[in-house]
DNA sequence: TCAATGTCTTGACATTTATCAAGGCGCACA
DNA sequence: TGTGCGCCTTGATAAATGTCAAGACATTGA
């Protein structure tokens, strides 16, 4: 493992405050797995082996019933998932794949918990990225429940807007099907959602999005800080 | 207080493990309120100077946007709530209100925060909740969106089935206006939903609903014990 | 006792969302 | 250079869900 995959890592709100040598103790015991695309990570309902760090791509948590199949986010570097069901030894409750190229670092389930155990700091650590993410998924299901899906797709590009620069222009990290499935609807509906956008000035061309201003967007997405405020670089995570 | 509350308390996953001085410590802190129904307890947005614990009725945890309005979940003792933001010393991201007469113990946001920066024990304990709470939004969010509205209340009514003591018979908790909420759909939408029940051998009578077969129910709700089943007597959990 | 209120249900209808089918487009690959 | 394939869009239609209005019923309080 590159020393500097090393230092991404150390600088995570996650092991910023852990103790060197135990760090050092927790990589060595992982180890960094590089994937193709479309490749499956975990599968839910299996045992949590290990715990997930994305160095590198992009990796979608998604959930299963029956035949149905529901998009739950989309990581990118660096974030941490499946960090709850590590730490209490379960199930995972989502399943993970590839959705680029991607490196992954994956530290073994049982060295997590014996750090947790053995470094106070840890532990408060992982208590604050757990409120993180609690906070992270309320904030979702808010967005599920108070908004239609053509609010979603504004909310989702007036986040994108802002996260790529406030430059009027900004690309789709993901595929329209499954960005449909992130925000809850079919690619069909999405495709019309974003016709219903474009009289309020956006313009698609294939992933290339054009938006004319910001806060139209916000007006027909009744922004909300309470929804849509990331308070740290922290993305949505399991 | 009465020593018979603070047994309860103490009872709790996540104070038992923790130094019985500063287990008093806390509770000299905190106070316990008693509030009529239909009190509001908290604002979201507003900073959280307590963390809640009911310990008598039923409290609704609910967001907003614009004039709209969820309700997130209802909580039955005994159960924290905002404990996250409490950590973070956060903005609340939901409101709080009684649905019933009910005890709350109100504890200084800080005291916790304060607990827990000395208390190893109680810091993991808190690990251990935030992961338990965690899960269960995931499994939330997976129910909103890999079902139906019709499968909501299938699986619902099978939860409440087997919490119920699976003697085929059981009461809604809830009101009918708010469960519909909890549920995500209207009402009227719930008052159907009941009735395409009714050719599953649902009989409802007010608040009182006879279930012929929980298999049944489960078939319906496609049953999944990776949404459905709660590892713990721990409800849902802000 | 009766009016007033709130809850729940039902019907009619509108809107939203999903499904099915077809076709355009770009891209990889033979 | 086709040719197939996957992705996306569009149209037609169906299904799910929401809205509005009315009425039944129980509860409360004057």
């Amino acid at each position: 493992m590159r020393d500097e995959d090393k230092q991404i890592i150390r600088r995570l709100g996650l092991f910023q405050d852990m103790d060197a040598a135990r760090f050092d103790g927790l990589l060595n015991a992982a180890f960094l797995q590089r994937f193709p695309e479309r490749v499956v990570l975990i599968n839910e309902g299996e045992p949590s082996d290990f715990l997930h760090i994305v160095i590198d791509g992009m990796v979608e948590l998604y959930a299963t019933l029956d035949g149905r199949e529901s998009t739950m986010t989309v990581l990118s570097p660096v974030s941490t998932f499946i960090l709850a069901a590590v730490l209490k030894d379960a199930v995972y409750l989502m399943s993970a794949r590839t959705r680029t190229a991607a490196r992954v670092l994956m530290i073994p389930a049982k060295s997590v918990r014996d750090a947790m155990a053995e470094d106070d700091a840890f532990a408060r650590s992982i208590v604050d990225e757990l409120a993180n993410c609690y906070r992270g998924v309320v904030r979702n299901q808010k967005n599920l429940k108070l908004r239609t899906s053509v609010e979603r797709l504004a909310s989702y590009l007036a986040h994108q807007y802002v996260r790529q620069g406030a430059t009027g222009e900004l690309t789709l990290q993901i595929d329209k099907k499954t960005l449909a499935s992130m925000l809850g609807m079919t690619p069909e509906n999405l495709s019309r959602s974003f016709s219903t956008l474009r009289r309020a000035g956006v313009e698609v061309n294939g992933p290339e999005i054009t938006v004319r201003s910001l806060d139209e967007l916000r007006e027909i997405a009744h922004h909300a800080p309470l929804i849509d405020n990331f308070p740290n670089t922290v993305e949505h995570q399991q």
